[in-house]
DNA sequence: TATCCATATGTAACCGCGTTCATCAAGAAA
DNA sequence: TTTCTTGATGAACGCGGTTACATATGGATA
């Protein structure tokens, strides 16, 4: 490895006139500086950021925690984060949980000890009291999609009941009063919400939904609208909680000669790319992933380096109904 | 920040026996130890993998280079890598390049002054001649999913050629004869490879197949197909290069009345989640993204950690025809 | 009892870089 | 000529750990 001593010998000057070539060119003499240049691009020398970091006190990185990189929807959160991280001069380490607590708390760690300046978190399996342990002890984090009144400044998040209200809404406007809701599982916080959105929106309204609990899988949605079918045959408009489960249900009553959405109205959630793909194309409910990984990278940029106004940054996201062909209008 | 110093004033010890107790326990004695460990705990001190790193010249940590983060096709490359190399006690760093030349070179700059001790590269826009300079100056790199016969054990790669030779085959044996091809952007690597096996089969089989170039998204299939039917009316199978785009095209059709596969046969490739969605469910040429993420972090750390025979690693991996119902037998 | 060895701990140098502070040369002011 | 600035540079120390080497202690051995 070609250090900073060795560029210093090669242009015969010393490392701290090398390191201020490079950290501040301005307060150094033009000739030496040339002289400095010439010996880093001859030796190919690239400085030692882990070195740097230590010196300065600063990793100029942000980590971030999400529970797997193969979804889209991570993806999304992910793309957005370290675009704005990136804009910004930071740098975004992600570390994925595998969706298990253990995990979660391994990515924790690994990421503090790596001198992250702040940590951008998405937990699921975590409790509400260890979260705020967490929020608590390092004031420098942010939660992503996920909402603890205690620390509402530092939570960056869709409206998930709002998202709910506003399929319950959808579909009651279209005139459907025998309604279901497919859930992903309840221990997701945003499942917990949507649910609860969409609950009370129809029972405001004087409709009473059929609730089944699913796992957000395609296959767990092909085997909802059967199960449902058969226990509620009244039903007209089902919401389900994920697009992934909405195909699925799709593919099922395709094969059993129900038609989407003539016999069976159906609206989605997160709208995934596949949605307007499906046959019919899925009517559903589309959240600004990247938005809300752009404004959580904002707002952890904003408190690792101390900015204190951080009122321009949007907490909240809302959600908004992508209204194709798998609802129908009942009378 | 807690350090080092301040755990070993609270205990009553040296800095060094501190050091120690962490990473030879065995070596120093039990009371110590205990005196330490509650001095840790009392504490809260996390050791910091900064300095660590410094002290040990190791970052234990493997670079990744990639295009994007919100693409499944990289999404299940990262998961396979990521799994790999956590389970080989290292770290996986990724960046993103955003389909830029200039993002490849910063992302390759970044990790290496960021100390990684290996890094997968999945370049698309640089050409061969940069990267085998990189590859050559740096013999701890691997080139995923693109191949430089020069360094030909440090690639990890999908077969694209034979899985372009598949697509030709399975349309072939099922008795087309006047067939099409619509490509990716030929920058590809990839596209210029899955090309060449599928015109190559074909030409060897007596059949001069149609082809055209895209874009690998799903307006582009759509219009793709549109200028093709138009152009060669005769056509009976499409190979698509990759899935968005052959669900772009089943649209187009549906929208024309065009009946898939009865009109007209599609075959893509990747096989997404979509595939097994669309109507007709799409046959499709699966590759093993998750196996070969994880190859490549496999690699990528063997060469870190200097072992020499990396015979069990597998290089070369097959795509494979996942037969579903978009493609008819004609006679 | 003197010697030797094993074990346990402390001391200090070092990893690669940033930064303070002293130094020095040269030109301006007196 | 002397003194005071001013700008450019180098020596030394610190960042938080690791580790070679030195030191101290106690028991076994001769």
């Amino acid at each position: 490895m070609v250090t900073m001593a060795d560029v210093a010998r090669r242009a015969g000057v010393s490392k701290a006139t090398v390191s201020r070539a490079i950290s501040q060119p301005e307060i150094v003499d033009a000739e030496t500086r040339a002289l400095v240049q010439a010996a880093i691009t001859q030796l190919d020398y690239r400085p030692n950021e882990i070195a740097r970091g230590l010196a300065n006190r600063s990793s100029k990185t942000i980590g971030i925690i999400i529970n797997r990189f193969d979804s889209l929807y991570y993806g999304s959160l992910l793309d957005g984060a370290e675009k704005a991280i990136a804009a910004l001069g930071f740098k975004m380490l992600a570390e994925s949980t595998r969706e298990r607590a253990e995990g979660e708390r391994e990515a924790w760690s690994s990421l503090l000890e790596r001198q992250c300046e702040a940590v951008v978190v998405h937990c699921d399996s975590l409790d509400d009291a260890e979260l705020a342990n967490w929020m608590h002890e390092r004031p420098k984090s942010v939660l992503m999609n996920r909402y603890l009144a205690a620390f509402e400044d530092r939570c960056i998040h869709l409206d998930n009941r709002r998202g709910g209200a506003l399929a319950a809404k959808f579909l009651h406007a279209k005139g459907h009063r025998n309604i279901a809701m497919v859930t992903g599982p309840s221990k997701f916080y945003v499942v917990r919400d949507r649910s609860a959105g969409f609950t009370e929106t129809l029972l405001d309204r004087g409709v009473t939904p059929t609730v089944i609990e699913s796992d957000f899988l395609v296959q767990g949605g092909y085997d909802a609208v059967i199960t449902l079918l058969e226990k509620e045959p009244s039903i007209t408009g089902i919401f389900f909680q994920n697009d992934e489960m909405a195909a699925g249900a799709i593919e099922a009553c395709r094969e059993r000669g129900i038609i989407v959405p003539d016999d069976l109205s159906m609206i989605g959630f997160d709208d995934i790319p596949v949605a307007q793909h499906l046959m019919p194309k899925l009517t559903t409910i589309r959240q600004p992933l990247r938005d809300i990984g752009a404004a959580a990278g904002c707002l952890a940029h904003a408190l690792a380096t101390g900015v204190t106004d951080t009122s321009d940054i949007q907490r909240v996201f809302e959600a908004e109904v992508v209204e194709r062909a798998s609802v129908m209008e009942v009378k």
